[in-house]
DNA sequence: GTGGTGTAG
DNA sequence: GGTTCTACACCAC
């Protein structure tokens, strides 16, 4: 933390009591200017990107639903709007309105349910599996942001000789600040703001999402400069800026990582701005709320956060909750209960680990306390229980009368009682078996296994998986509960080795410009010549390795060089697909235009993809790519990775370490359903095609 | 490991 | 202050 320190020594010596009396005259003079640790901080600059998804839920479902893109939209859960679209809140519809009162401001306004989060969650996930393509530190925040710490690809990125330090941000600047060209900060946070478009053109170009970024040193200033422009845009902060920004927060409660209490608790200090937090005596701030949170929150108010991006990894718990007016028999708590429980198992299923822990929160009616008094207990889950949890009558049964057990703990069968809420939760997850995935590595995303429920629709219920695609869709065209759009008849024109899972989730001009791309169906003459083969040994640890990292990097690199392959596959890879990254605001602000054609000449960057064209023809390397592999998701590759990868398969001579048979058979759950994602050592299959 | 609180989206 | 459905960190025990 790089608090100031004479600030802080003189405060400390200043008496409390005249020091509040004191406060309300300060509050008068109006924002302090910024503090030295605000405004520079020492040491190694970081550079921190949030990105803060466009109404997230709104989004997936605008991807589900194509034909609500234009449509007021409203994400419903229970009685309220808890998100809509931006046609919506145009129209006067805002988050956490009651259904009655948005119809009244908006009659026109389309509801969905938002209560299964199932696609929200898949959503998620793959957008944050996409961020760790680029780059391994990602921390998420909920289900729609994300803190990507870019240092790294930023740095590369400066090495670069070509790289022209002297350039423009992209997005906008906060404040509107004046750059200035020869200040090493600047110049890190500018290039942030390059690698910042990248990504987000990546999110939208593979998954059809939206969202805004903010680029600062840190975790705190990135995720509060992120939201300065929206929808769909990015802002840098300066540090010099910092300070208007954090003055700009009109109550502490705005300051991320002060909640509610830790405010109200402000408040009877007589802390509610936060000039006045950020100039209070930390002995004030000690005395109430200890020395850790008291430091803690003052440097939060300053603009100041060292916390680091934790990588996520999968989550350490899954749970299941409803609400309701009113539960108050024991038969209805029952089957509650295993409604519940038969969602997580499913969702168990398909994370592949074993959980170890179960518990169950409630939450009592009173007329005081309607909606905090949370009360919960929980217990080991047998290790014979644990290790077997799926749909199965006994297993069902086991766990449900533990959970009973939890509820009779809290609550006196004998006597009335009235439930408001029932969450069930496994928790202490542990890898089952071979599993590889681990907490920090890219593998959770990779590796979660189709969910059993909803499995019957196979292209867009996918659960957990980052990229994978399906055949299901062409085995079964009818099949009715697909996504809007997917049963567009020229969609079989589509080569086999199209991620369909990807592909049906991108909105419908994308998809129709896939159709028609002649790369696509270039592509599908060409692969398919290959081999069928599949590799399933040591890609793992080519993410373990970091490999992503270079992803940025190789593209700059490619960029100063001259483009004199004359490589069928290399501008149609990305004026067809639109993989390119092109970093204006401007090109990705409309969902549904074709970003590349906008691109300005000059300014769009290649990927490693072209180059190991190259590679291709010179060395007909191509023939060492087995047919698995989709060469869309290949191409996206980082250089380092394509050419890691074509030398592994070509070592190990396309020689499977499972036989493939073998393999396939492993993967069927106990009720002989086919998950189309499975559990497997080599999860870099998953972004390829399945055999 | 358990149970509660606080924070967050 | 309050809607829902999560998920995580932290702390006392």
């Amino acid at each position: 933390m790089d608090s100031p320190r004479e600030e802080e020594e003189e405060g400390e010596e200043e008496d409390e009591a005249e020091w509040l009396s004191r406060e309300e005259e300060r509050e008068e003079a109006g924002p302090r200017e910024p503090s030295a640790a605000c405004s520079r901080a020492p040491g190694p600059q970081r550079v921190i990107m949030h990105l803060d998804m466009d109404c997230f839920y709104a989004q997936v479902e605008m991807i589900r639903h194509p034909e609500l893109r234009e449509k007021p939209l409203g994400v419903q859960q229970k009685t309220f709007v808890i998100t809509c679209n931006y046609v919506a809140r145009d129209l006067g519809v805002k988050k956490c309105m009651t259904i009655r009162e948005a119809k009244e401001r908006c009659p026109q306004l389309v509801l969905v349910s938002g209560e299964d989060l199932t696609h929200y969650r898949e959503m998620s996930y793959k957008v944050t599996g996409l961020l760790d393509e680029f780059c391994h530190k990602v921390e998420r925040l909920g289900f729609d942001e994300n803190f990507i710490d870019i240092t790294d690809l930023v740095d590369k990125r400066l090495q670069d000789p070509q790289c022209d330090r002297a350039m423009k941000v992209s997005g906008h600047v906060y404040n509107h600040q004046a750059v200035d060209p020869g200040d090493r900060t600047h110049q890190r946070l500018i290039m942030g703001s390059h690698v910042a478009a990248d990504i987000r053109a990546a999110v939208h170009n593979r998954l059809g999402m939206t969202g805004c970024a903010g680029i600062a040193s840190n975790k705190l200033l990135a995720k509060l400069v992120s939201g300065t422009f929206k929808p769909n845009q990015q802002t840098v902060l300066f540090p010099e800026s910092c300070g208007h920004l954090t003055h700009s927060l009109d109550h502490v409660h705005k300051i991320p990582g002060i909640g509610y209490k830790t405010a109200q608790r402000l408040d009877t200090l007589g802390l509610s701005s936060v000039i006045s937090l950020q100039s209070c005596p930390v002995a004030v701030l000690e005395k109430e709320f200890g020395a850790p949170v008291a430091h803690r929150i003052q440097a939060l108010s300053r603009g100041e956060d060292d916390s680091p991006v934790t990588p996520s990894g999968p989550p350490q718990s899954l749970s299941e909750e409803d609400s309701f007016k009113k539960c108050c028999t024991v038969s209805d708590v029952r089957a509650k209960l295993e409604e519940l429980l038969r969602l997580l198992i499913n969702r168990l299923s398909a994370d592949g680990r074993s959980a170890h822990t179960l518990r169950l929160t409630i939450r009592q009616f009173t007329p005081t306390n309607k909606y905090f008094n949370r009360e919960s207990r929980q217990c080991p889950i047998p290790t014979n229980v644990a290790q077997n949890i799926s749909s199965d009558g006994a297993v069902v049964s086991a766990l449900m009368e533990l959970l009973m057990k939890l509820f009779e703990k809290m609550i006196d069968v004998r006597l009335t009682f009235h439930l408001t809420l029932l969450n069930v939760c496994f928790s202490n997850l542990k890898a089952a078996r071979s599993s590889t995935s681990s907490r920090c590595s890219i593998g959770f995303y990779l590796t979660q296994k189709k969910s059993l429920a909803g499995d019957d629709c196979g292209v867009s219920q996918t659960p957990g998986s980052c990229i994978k695609s399906t055949p299901a869709l062409f085995e079964k065209p009818d099949n009715s509960p697909c996504p809007a759009g997917n049963n567009d008849e020229s969609l079989m024109s589509l080569p086999d080795n199209i991620d369909m899972d990807v592909f049906s989730q991108l909105p419908e001009d994308i998809r129709k410009e896939i159709v028609q791309s002649p790369y696509t169906a270039k592509r599908s003459k060409t692969i398919q010549t290959n081999r069928p083969t599949t590799s399933t040994g040591g890609i793992q640890s080519f993410f373990n390795k970091a490999k992503m990292r270079q992803q940025l990097h190789s593209a700059t690199d490619e960029e100063s060089s001259p483009d004199t392959v004359p490589s069928p596959l290399r501008k149609p890879l990305r004026k067809d697909i639109g993989f390119g990254c092109c970093a204006s605001d401007s090109v990705i602000m409309d969902p549904s235009s074709t970003s590349h054609s906008t691109c300005p000449q000059g300014t769009e960057p290649n990927f490693g993809f072209a180059m190991d064209c190259t590679e291709f023809e010179d060395s007909n390397a191509m023939l060492s790519v087995p047919k698995t592999i989709d060469m869309n998701v290949f191409s996206q590759l980082p250089t380092e990775l394509q050419t890691e990868l074509m030398s592994e398969w070509k070592n190990q001579k396309l020689t499977p370490k499972i036989p493939v048979k073998k393999f396939q058979d492993k993967v069927k759950t106990s009720k002989g359903q086919r998950p189309s994602v499975i559990s497997h050592p080599n999860n870099l299959l998953k972004y390829f095609k399945p055999s």
